[in-house]
DNA sequence: TTGAAAGCGATACCAG
DNA sequence: CTGGTATCGCTTTCAA
């Protein structure tokens, strides 16, 4: 824990210019320059946190606030905190964590107190109590996710109905007529927002396509997986040709074996494209088509979203949404007795 | 953001007044506290964070590591940081992730700028370079997890190897003589520090008592987690009458299915045991017993240590094993044909 | 291009 | 039981 005092000292000059040197904020002779950074490296010299932050009014912090609800995908959740703490990193900015209860009372604690420069606010649900909280305290705040109520909020999100449309738009492309999707459990679909936006997005498209559209919502517990293996069979019986997958990695394993087990080749016989997965598709046997869910891209957006604010920047309020990427794997082909 | 200024001007009396009535570390006339306590709540004031570190030489804060490794179990690791960060909270301490090649660099930030008083080791690796360097850096740091090389540390753990013999000890002690144990993937026993742990503890303990003990190591994915059924039916033909589990939730899942699929039930013709969960093994169907892992009871005793090295305490560096509870949920019978 | 010094907002010592 | 104030280590204005 040296200070700069001492940096200063051994390189002969004063507190101010080492400072300066360090910074990058006003301009440093060459040589004198070498010197700090050489008695700063050698000092292993990091200015102390407390003082940058009293001095400096900025704290280098973000706030993550993320309740780990009950149905919290945890690898997903995942995801998003590492690609949230690379994004803030690339700033020079340190996560604070803020969780449960806390995701709420630690917010406007972190407000008062000043312990960090934005709330970042991860696992939005469609009726967010962070929402009126992030309108009354001091701190800039982002969402990583839509709440029903955005208004004066800045949100980033995946376009997760331009997501699903993509995936409607590659198999009817190809010539698919019957298009069968396996959502996630009913219950994500009143308690998160993204769920509903992917189903619209698809049974849009599919209207406007004038194409066919079957959505199960199985849940995805139980022995043997029998609601996703029962969702797979009724849709394919029901002649649908082209599978749109919405859940869970397991569900994704599961709905597989079960066009194995009804001998259903993939893409010969059946289609299959996965929207809003942030697992690896190309990981299945076979490797399913994706539109992905990217973590990295929702994060670094939200982050710099975030230092803008802290740097003054009047955004205005609004949803970003972004672009979905088709990612091709091979498990989509013309339906079977197709014309070429 | 208010400051302990306007507080003392609104209860009319100095700031330090004020300080040691908030801090209750002097004692302050029943009146006067009163007034302050109303000023603090109507201005919403907290101690600035940056101040309190410079001047307090405390953070309140907790860095806590995670290299998110490839092999990281999401849903176990998550309980583990949203334990910690309850247990944190209890002392008034906020936590830090230091995530990925953060978990290293990190740990020297953090200490050198002083951003944190003390750094909770996460997701242990046997030769964790995260060894090194706590040794090296001037903060104290409590591992949960035990390394190979834990001279001189403070290490919080379950005692894997007494909850493996406390799962063979039941069973046992109902008459069975024969046990089958479903573990990790072959990959986990070398690079996680406790699947050998629990093995050992089995074999120990099932050697002790003349018992016999096959021991299989499943893939835990791959289609219809055929691996995980494999085993299953190899040792319940082989004559295993008990089987005790030491894997992901989804095994279980699987494995019960399979006991199933041969017509077993449970526990009239097979025992069963979970060890080492920190999923609740009483939602399945059957509900079965566990030596569970309890997140909460490591990261308490973690964060509880790290308080006392922060007040100066000398701890005697040492690993700290957790004793197991047996939970049990009706899994467990005698052995199908044992005479009363 | 560099230095001196005034804060930043608490804590805790020294007085009274 | 309460107040004044030095101090924590840095950033940043003001001056040279």
């Amino acid at each position: 824990m040296a200070k700069i005092h001492e940096v200063a000292q051994a390189a002969g000059v004063s507190i101010s210019t080492v400072s300066y040197a360090l910074s990058g904020k006003r301009p440093i002779a060459p040589e004198t320059r070498r010197r700090i950074e050489e008695a700063a490296r050698e000092l292993d010299y990091r200015p102390n946190a407390g003082a940058r932050m009293l001095a400096g009014r900025r704290t280098q912090i973000f706030a993550l606030t993320e309740p780990f609800r009950a149905d919290t995908h945890a690898p997903a959740h995942m995801a998003f905190v590492l690609a949230t703490s690379i994004a803030a990193r690339r700033y020079e900015y340190d996560v604070l964590l803020l969780t449960e209860e806390e995701a709420s009372a630690g917010m406007r604690r972190v407000a008062s107190s000043g312990l960090a420069d934005a709330v970042l606010v991860l696992d939005v649900a469609p009726d967010d109590e962070r929402v009126a909280l992030a309108r009354r305290i001091a701190l800039p705040s982002v969402f990583i996710g839509v709440p029903d109520d955005h208004e004066g909020l800045v949100c980033v999100d995946l376009d997760f109905e331009a997501a699903a449309a993509l995936a409607v738009d590659r198999v009817t492309g190809l010539g698919h007529r019957s298009i069968g999707f396996i959502g996630h459990p009913p219950a994500s679909y009143l308690r998160s927002n993204f769920p509903p936006r992917v189903r619209r997005g698809l049974e849009l498209r599919a209207a406007e396509l004038g194409v066919e559209c079957r959505v199960v919502l199985p849940e995805s517990d139980g022995p043997r997986r029998a609601s996703v293996r029962d969702a797979v069979r009724s849709l394919i019986e029901g002649g649908a040709t082209a599978l749109v997958l919405h859940c869970d990695d397991t569900s994704h394993a599961v709905a597989l074996d079960e066009l194995a087990a009804l001998g259903r080749r993939v893409p010969e016989d059946v289609s299959v494209v996965s929207v809003g997965a942030t697992f690896d598709t190309s990981a299945f046997n076979p490797p399913i088509d994706s539109v992905p869910l990217v973590p990295s891209a929702s994060c670094e957006l939200a982050v710099e979203l975030a230092m803008r604010l802290i740097e003054g920047d009047e955004l205005p309020a609004s949803v970003r949404l972004i672009a979905p990427e088709y990612l091709a794997h091979g498990s989509t082909a013309p339906p079977p007795g197709a014309a070429d």
